[in-house]
DNA sequence: GCAAAAGTGTTCATCGTACACCCATGG
DNA sequence: CCATGGGTGTACGATGAACACTTTTGC
C-alpha cells in the first residue's frame, strides 16, 4: 500500500533573509529582505518571500528555491536554520496552510535582487524601521521571532561571521554586534572588543590574513582577518554586553550637558 | 473564494515528553515517554506519542491532545514548546508526513499512564539507556535535538522548575541538573548551589514556604521552597557548570586511591 | 601637526570556586 | 553520639570593564 494516508494541508516554506548593508545610521544597516505580493490574497502586502513545498523536496531546498525564485539570489552556500512553523487555523484565508519559517543570513556581497513571479516589487528594508503591522498572514510574528533568535545568537554562537565577507576587519565584525544588538557597541574599547575574540585568536580560528583592509575615509586601516571555524560553533562563555553594562557606557560618553 | 490551494501533506505532531522519576541511579531518573505501536507501518516499533493535526486545531492542542487519547495524560496545564519540524520526503512510508515535535515538562506527579488507543504498551524509559535506533520514523532525530534543547535550556532559563511539584526542597531542584545535565553536580557544594540562584532569592522569586519537607532516610530535611516566577524567563547569566570544573570536582572528591 | 581609527598593556571591581564551619535528623 | 545531609559565611583566583598609551592613516 502506498498511502493510507489523506493530505490534509498545504505546506509552504518563508525565509526571513538578513543582511547588513550600508546606511546612514549604524542601527539601520541591519536589513531585511521583503516582497511586495500581487496575488488576490494579501495583495499590494509586504510579505516574506517563501513557495510552497514540492512533492520531492526537503524544506531546506525549498527555502533556497524560494530565495532564487522570488529574488533572483543564489542561496545554495548561505547560512540558514530553520526558525519554527506556524499552523494556526485561519492564518491563511484560503485553507489550512503550514508555513515552516526559516531563518538565512547572508554577507552583503550576492545580494544584487532580481524580481520574481508574482511579485510586484522586492526589497531591502531596514529591520528597525519596520511597522510590523504591515506585514502579510502572520508574517510579523515570524519576523519577530527571527529578529529574537538571531540577537541571541549572536551573544552564544559565532554566525555574526555569516554576515561578512571572507576578509574582514574587526571594525566590521564589530558594525555586526552593533547594527544587530546595540549602536552603543560601536564606541566601545577596541581592547575590550578584541577579548571578546580571545579564544578564537589562540585557536587559530580567526587569523590575520596578514594584509590591511584599503584605507577608509580617516584613521588608520584594519588588519584583515579570516574566519575559519565550524559554522555551528557556540562561545564556551556567552557575551556579557548587556543593556546595563551598555548603560553605563552611554553616560560616561555623552558630553558634559552643563 | 475559499481555497486555490490544494493540501499536499499529512501534518502531524510528535510529543518528546520529559520528567523526573525515581531510579536507582541518579542519572537514570531523567525519563521520556514512549509508546510501542501496534499498527502496520512500524508496528512493533517504539515511538513518539504523537497525533495527525485536525482542521481547526492548532499544533498546541493537537499535541495536548496526544498525551490525552495516547497516554491518558492531563496535560492541559504542562510546559510545551515547539521543537522543530520534521519533513523529509521518505520518512514515512506512507507519504509525505510532515510532523511538528514538541517538548513537554511536566513534574513526577500527574505521571500515571492509561494506555491509548493504536498503542500495544506505554512506558517511561530513562533517557540515557536508550538506543536510539530502536525508535520509529525519524523519532531518534527528534529526541536527541530534545534533549539538547533541555539541557542547553537548563543552562540559561528557569525550565528546571517546571520538573518539579509546587513545592520542593534545594536537594529537588538539585536532581534535576544533576539527572538532566550531570552526575557529579549532586556532589557539589551546597552553598555554590544556593548562589546560582541568588538572584532568585533576592527578588522573591524563589520563596520559602517556612516549612521542612518530610524527613527522608537520613540527615537533616530541606526548607520547602516554592517558584513563583514566569515559566518563560530567562537568567541574566548562563550557568558555568561545565564540564571542566566538574571533572576538576570529581578528582578532588575521589577517595584517595593508595 | 592633528584628528580619527587601530592596536597593546595594565588596573580594579566583580564573580565563581573552594573551603571551613554550624545545624538538624535517624539510628 | 555519630553519620549524613542541609545551611551559612569567608578567602582566593579568574574574568571582564575601564583606562592609559602607542601606532598608522588622511588632511
Amino acid at each position: 500500500m502506498e498511502s493510507n494516508l489523506n493530505a490534509n494541508a498545504v505546506v509552504a516554506v518563508d525565509v526571513v533573509v538578513f543582511t547588513l548593508r550600508p546606511a546612514t545610521s549604524i542601527e539601520d544597516r541591519w536589513q531585511v529582505l521583503l516582497v511586495r505580493r500581487d496575488e488576490p490574497a494579501f495583495g499590494n502586502k509586504l510579505a516574506l518571500p517563501g513557495v510552497l513545498v514540492r512533492a520531492e523536496e526537503t524544506f531546506d531546498a525549498a527555502a533556497r528555491r524560494a530565495l532564487q525564485t522570488k529574488a533572483g539570489l543564489d542561496a545554495r552556500d548561505w547560512y540558514l536554520e530553520q526558525l519554527g512553523t506556524f499552523g494556526n487555523p485561519g492564518r491563511d484565508t484560503r485553507g489550512r496552510v503550514v508555513s515552516v519559517a526559516h531563518v538565512a543570513l547572508v554577507g552583503s556581497d550576492d545580494v544584487d535582487l532580481v524580481r520574481g513571479s508574482g511579485i510586484q516589487s522586492i526589497d531591502w528594508v531596514p529591520v528597525r524601521a519596520l511597522p510590523a503591522e504591515t506585514l502579510a498572514f502572520d508574517h510579523a510574528d515570524m519576523l519577530r521571532v527571527a529578529i529574537n533568535r538571531i540577537q541571541a545568537k549572536l551573544r552564544y554562537s559565532w554566525v555574526a561571521f555569516q554576515l561578512l565577507p571572507d576578509e574582514f576587519t574587526l571594525s566590521q565584525l564589530r558594525a555586526v554586534y552593533s547594527a544587530i544588538l546595540d549602536p552603543s557597541l560601536q564606541r566601545l574599547n577596541t581592547s575590550n572588543f578584541r577579548k571578546a575574540f580571545s579564544t578564537l585568536f589562540a585557536t587559530d580560528t580567526l587569523v590575520p590574513v596578514g594584509q590591511r583592509a584599503t584605507a577608509g575615509k580617516v584613521g588608520r586601516p584594519g588588519e584583515l582577518y579570516r574566519f575559519v571555524g565550524p559554522v555551528g560553533g557556540t562561545r564556551t562563555r556567552e557575551l556579557r554586553w548587556d543593556s546595563a553594562a551598555r548603560f553605563r557606557h552611554n553616560l560616561a560618553a555623552l558630553p558634559d550637558a552643563s
